[in-house]
DNA sequence: GTCTATAGATTGATAGAC
DNA sequence: GTCTATCAATCTATAGAC
């Protein structure tokens, strides 16, 4: 098996495994036996369960930031072109729609997502910050972009929404199979991909609530 | 020691682990160790560790779920009076608000908090049903008070919604001390109870968006 | 690069004295 | 009810053969 392959595999397996059991709760000897690997390969490949978790986050969420930042610059340099302050909704939805489309492009993917959202409300602050140091510059790009949108929010209250936002949008995205309301009488059926706008025009309605 | 003591320090001790370290982040030895209780009395008196997480649960949810619905009753019976549909803002508020104000109780208050924010997200189910079994009955209690508010809004988005709102402030109660931006150049300080009144106008804003 | 074997530490749980 | 002592299982990480 060349190298490449093992490393994948590790990769591959880990997202599903953090994702789904948690990180504290996986063992490598669970990991190696699912992506088929010697359990030896992980620490001579990654060093350490926790850089393993590291390059699992830095795999898809660089290439993921990237597109966010370029919809999002896209969005302002539209609105500059005929001078006037872009749209909140569109500055949002070229960070949420990207994120939605990602999660549907493969079954790691899935994972993937559910795994950051889940995330940022890791205790452990090690893992926390394993996302954070990564998420931290595209939210900075989104948080100036919506001050330039909406100029009539004060920083602090723009900065609060966007937490709201942020956790919104978190949960939505740890939610791959387990709807809050599952084992309820209420209607079930937790869509993503028919959760995309109703969120949207979830986030948008709260940010631009009056002050 | 008596009985109450010990099985009292080992619920205190095993709410602030819990909430800071995670679950499975917890041995029982760190945790007798902090609560000054032997290693065995922990088994002695809960029987396993998943029995005492129910229990470290229990202990606080089912007296402030008692609250919530008391307070939603009010303004179920309130607006019956005058013969006319709740506010959703109202409803809401009392929601909302008896969780930041017990939050502030106590500091073990705002662990478990912090803990229960986080177990909506939980990947293990027995974990995640520890919580979602006690906090069924008044979400759905909520939900069809939401649905006389707003009679206009078909179940199936007022449900969307309310797990919007939901993730929302599962996310703000986990936010005990780390802001998202709590690392970045942004202003920081993550007030809880300056964040009360931004929270709720942010969620009825978004649950009150036009379909 | 991959493997076996294992070190060395830690885990949840329990048996049995007091 | 509380304690010590310990079991049996698990864990991450590593050494060394191939």
């Amino acid at each position: 098996m060349s190298q490449s392959d093992t490393k994948t595999r590790i990769l591959d397996g880990a997202e599903q495994l953090f994702a789904r059991e948690g990180f504290h709760n996986t063992s490598l000897r669970t990991l190696t036996s699912l992506a088929s690997v010697n359990l030896a390969s992980v620490n001579y490949h990654f060093g350490s369960k926790e850089s393993l978790l590291q390059a699992v986050i830095e795999r898809r969420l660089l290439p993921l930031n990237r597109i966010r930042e370029e919809k999002i610059e896209k969005v302002l340099s539209a609105a500059k072109k005929i001078a006037s302050p872009p749209e909140a909704e569109a500055l949002l939805r070229a960070f949420i729609e990207p994120t939605m489309e990602f999660r549907n492009s493969s079954p790691g993917a899935r994972d993937f997502i559910s795994l950051i959202g889940r995330s940022l409300t890791e205790p452990d602050e090690t893992i926390r910050n394993c996302f954070m140091d990564l998420a931290l510059p595209i939210l900075q790009v989104l948080f100036e972009a919506l001050h330039q949108a909406l100029p009539q929010l004060s920083p602090a209250i723009l900065m609060t929404r966007l937490q709201f936002i942020i956790g919104t949008m978190s949960h939505v995205m740890c939610m791959s199979s387990h709807s809050i309301f599952h084992s309820s009488e209420l209607p079930p059926a937790f869509d993503h991909d028919a959760l995309v706008e109703p969120l949207i025009k979830y986030v948008v309605a709260g940010l631009e609530a009056p002050e």
